[in-house]
DNA sequence: ATGAAAGCGCTAACAG
DNA sequence: CTGTTAGCGCTTTCAT
């Protein structure tokens, strides 16, 4: 590997060209000779030339930089999604820009503009939760810049989003519950501004009806911190427990294990012998105590398909007229 | 919040200025008169002005990016790194563009070359299993690039290195053990390659004479490919059973959930009474079956120290003159 | 204190 | 088929 930078001047200068035939020839356009495409080629390849990025994003008024913006990288699913939206950018030479909402309007609205305004050619998002003001990014989609949703999207307006089949999940986990011999199910939510949530619960809510249960408010904790707040959890857990509930669906992945962090916490896990559905990506939820069935999203496969989504958009030469949304199916899975 | 781009040469036709004054006001240039300066400076704010990153990256010949290769993001550890150091950056001004080695030296290479010719300023890195051939990197290195290894990391030559304190890990899991009664302490290890591996065994071998118990060969087992491959760890459980441990001490992130995966899969945990001790940053390891002691490593805040130092050495007038190894103290946590 | 002009490295319209 | 030239948006040297 070398670290020397050439440029173009330096290729032309050598084999006596000019820059714009040795760019040419590098684009392998049409009006160079093959003979003196081969000459630029092979010194090129020797010299290990690259273009320079820079120069040709400035002259071409594109980076080949989408910007992603999630609530938390460190996070089981959003750290597969961005490992899905990687390899996709990768292969299709564009570089990923990771930024962090932490759950927080203002900064995410100023990470939109940040990214705006440091030139990306597209923005992958998903909401955070505090994301009630989204009336910019209505304005940042209608004016035609490439931007793809993904989970967390927004519902007051139409744009390109890519998310999983939440309400089938919801619908499946009481089934599912119901299957195995559960009467009386509960259900842990988190905030209620993310279109996960509120379909989740359609979810559940369509799920008991299906099998002849009435819906009751009682059996339903709304834990607006998603689980990050212990105190939160564990009221809910408390609160619950008048319910006496034989099943529980929760949510999402920080309510799932916040649940079970709290039942261990609280420590009657022997007298608890209810069944668990949670929302979770974790790869490990098998050697969970107490045990679980998981629901998961594919992940990695959402972060691919919102990138390839993303890339379709910014390589279109004219902007697409239909807003697509791409549902992707849930997965069970039980130890 | 506005999307039309504007420049330089736009505010100075609105105010009959010269480009170069306008951008001089914005930096705040001592030539500039303070009248203009307002001038300038309240006509940008209200049109939310933004100078063009990229055409400032051609001038300047830096991009304010840096370049981060972890072996796979959505591992616990690395994309609690990458939180890290995603924060960093974006205080400072920097974007974060994230790559993935998935383990493989060749991959590996190609990232560092493909970022370098990106135009990165500076790059924060971690090798992945395969890594034996590293001349490169030394070369890298010794040629004044601004790069910082963190976690594992190169032994055979200096370089800026962030690094948890590994050997005491092993020392201190050791100790643990002992302490709760343990007599045979087993271990179980990943690819040797990797420095943290190898400081891990160190710290255990340390810990064993420190308490006068004798190293034992049959003592270890070698997972080459990290938890990664379930029937790998299978048979090391499987193999261990005839050494009659009641303690073992595990090296690694995937290596403890995928020992505990066995575990629960070949399904005699009530007979299964040692204790565990494992290096893991999962955040929810309190509820893992059977129950284990985890050491985790300060990982977001080795992704701060390791883009901080990174920074300090791109915005250095000169090129550091000493290598800098920062070490990181480990924690030990029990349910 | 301000402006004109050059140049970062590249692409492309235009000319030949 | 190849070269000349202008220009992407910015910073900075040099002139005034």
């Amino acid at each position: 590997m070398s670290f020397q930078k050439y440029t173009l001047k330096d290729i032309a200068k050598a084999l006596n060209l000019s820059t714009s035939t040795v760019s040419r020839a590098l684009r392998d356009s049409y009006e160079i000779s093959e003979e003196t495409k081969k000459k630029v080629l092979s010194y090129a390849q020797k010299i290990n030339f690259q273009v320079n990025p820079i120069a040709r994003s400035l002259k071409e008024r594109r980076s080949n930089t989408i910007g992603v913006i999630v609530s938390e990288i460190s996070n089981n699913f959003f750290s597969q999604v961005i490992e899905g939206i990687e390899s996709v950018a990768y292969d299709r030479n564009y570089q990923v820009v990771i930024t962090q909402s932490h759950e927080n309007n203002k900064r995410e609205k100023l990470l939109v503009e940040h990214l705006f305004k440091r030139s990306i050619d597209g923005l992958l998002m998903t909401l955070s939760a505090e994301s009630n003001e989204t009336e910019y990014l209505e304005d940042l989609v209608k004016s035609g810049f490439p931007l793809v949703f993904f989970d967390r999207v927004p519902e007051t307006f139409d744009a390109h989003k890519v998310i999983a089949d939440n309400k089938k999940g919801g619908v499946e986990a009481v089934e599912y519950l119901v299957r195995k011999g559960c009467r009386r199910i509960a259900h842990i939510t988190g905030n209620h501004n993310l279109s996960t949530n509120r379909e989740r619960l359609d979810g559940f809510k369509k799920g008991l009806k299906a099998n002849g249960f009435p819906f009751e408010e009682e059996a339903v904790r709304y834990c607006p911190h998603g689980g990050a707040d212990a105190g939160e959890m564990e009221r809910a857990v408390q609160e619950l427990e008048s319910y006496g509930y034989d099943g529980i669906f929760i949510s999402g992945d920080r309510l799932t294990t916040g649940y079970l962090q709290a039942l261990n916490r609280l420590g009657d896990l022997e007298n608890k012998t209810h069944r668990i559905v949670g929302f979770t990506n974790s790869k490990v939820f098998e050697i969970f105590n107490p045990p679980i069935t998981a629901i998961k999203q594919p992940a990695i496969e959402m972060g691919e398909k919102a990138a390839k989504l993303l890339i379709a958009q910014i390589e279109a030469k004219y902007p697409m007229e239909e807003y697509e949304t791409i549902m992707l199916p849930i997965e069970m899975a039980s130890k």
